[in-house]
DNA sequence: TACACGATTTACT
DNA sequence: GTAAATCGTGTAT
């Protein structure tokens, strides 16, 4: 499969109301060239993180380390971090210079290079990509890859105009998140119904 | 330097 | 349902 969605720039990115870039995000495709590997897969899942007053984010309270610098910056870049020791997670940094605002990449839909998926995922014939750990893994995304901008040419997504009904958009309180008291239950998780999803199997 | 802990996943009881 | 894996980061000594 061939790109034929127009490549997300800038101005996608540095857009200053996080949570619909992160609704405008679902159904939009993710593409990693890593290791000479060209994979791509549909956005299902994402969660907003708004930076300084939202207790969930690594930058709350202004918090700027050399981990979460990146985040600082201009939207249109890769924030990835190591979760647990284990996980590799994706992020899209977005908003502009000074507010640390992301979007965390949370599932997708495999469309291109799912061998290489299994591979990478230690598996045959098939392999999980709805959770961020797992997504970011079978993409080949690690944490040398924060930093980067999503223009290519290791990372970048399209927008292929897949239609996403209202009525299959999904919001509810993000996962993981206990230690960030009443902001917890903020609905910034964003998702692809599986109903949906389920529907585009065959 | 030391230590507690996580934006998770997987295996096992 | 519960627990282990595993290490970089942030904060305190």
């Amino acid at each position: 499969m061939t790109t034929q969605g127009h490549r997300l720039g800038p101005e996608f990115y540095t857009r200053t109301d996080t949570l619909q870039v992160g609704r405008d995000l679902l159904g939009c495709t993710l593409h990693s060239c890593i290791d000479g590997e060209h994979c791509a897969g549909l956005i299902t899942e994402v969660e907003a993180y708004l930076g300084v007053n939202d207790r969930a984010s690594h930058a709350f309270g202004a918090r700027r380390t050399a981990r979460t610098e990146i985040m600082f910056g201009p939207g249109g870049r890769a924030y990835v971090y190591l979760c647990y020791g284990i996980h590799h997670l994706f992020n899209v940094v977005t908003h502009q210079e000074g507010t640390p605002h992301a979007i965390l990449i949370r599932g997708i839909r495999p469309v291109l290079g799912q061998e290489t998926m299994w591979m990478r995922r230690g598996t045959k014939g098939t392999c999980r990509t709805d959770g961020p750990g797992t997504a970011a893994q079978a993409l080949g995304i690690k944490t040398v890859h924060t930093g980067m901008v999503l223009q290519g040419p290791e990372l970048w997504i399209t927008n292929d105009e897949v239609n996403i009904p209202a009525s299959h958009l999904l919001a509810g309180p993000r996962i993981g998140v206990d230690y960030a008291g009443e902001d917890a239950a903020l609905p910034y998780r964003f998702r692809i119904s599986p109903e949906l999803i389920r529907s585009w199997r065959a």
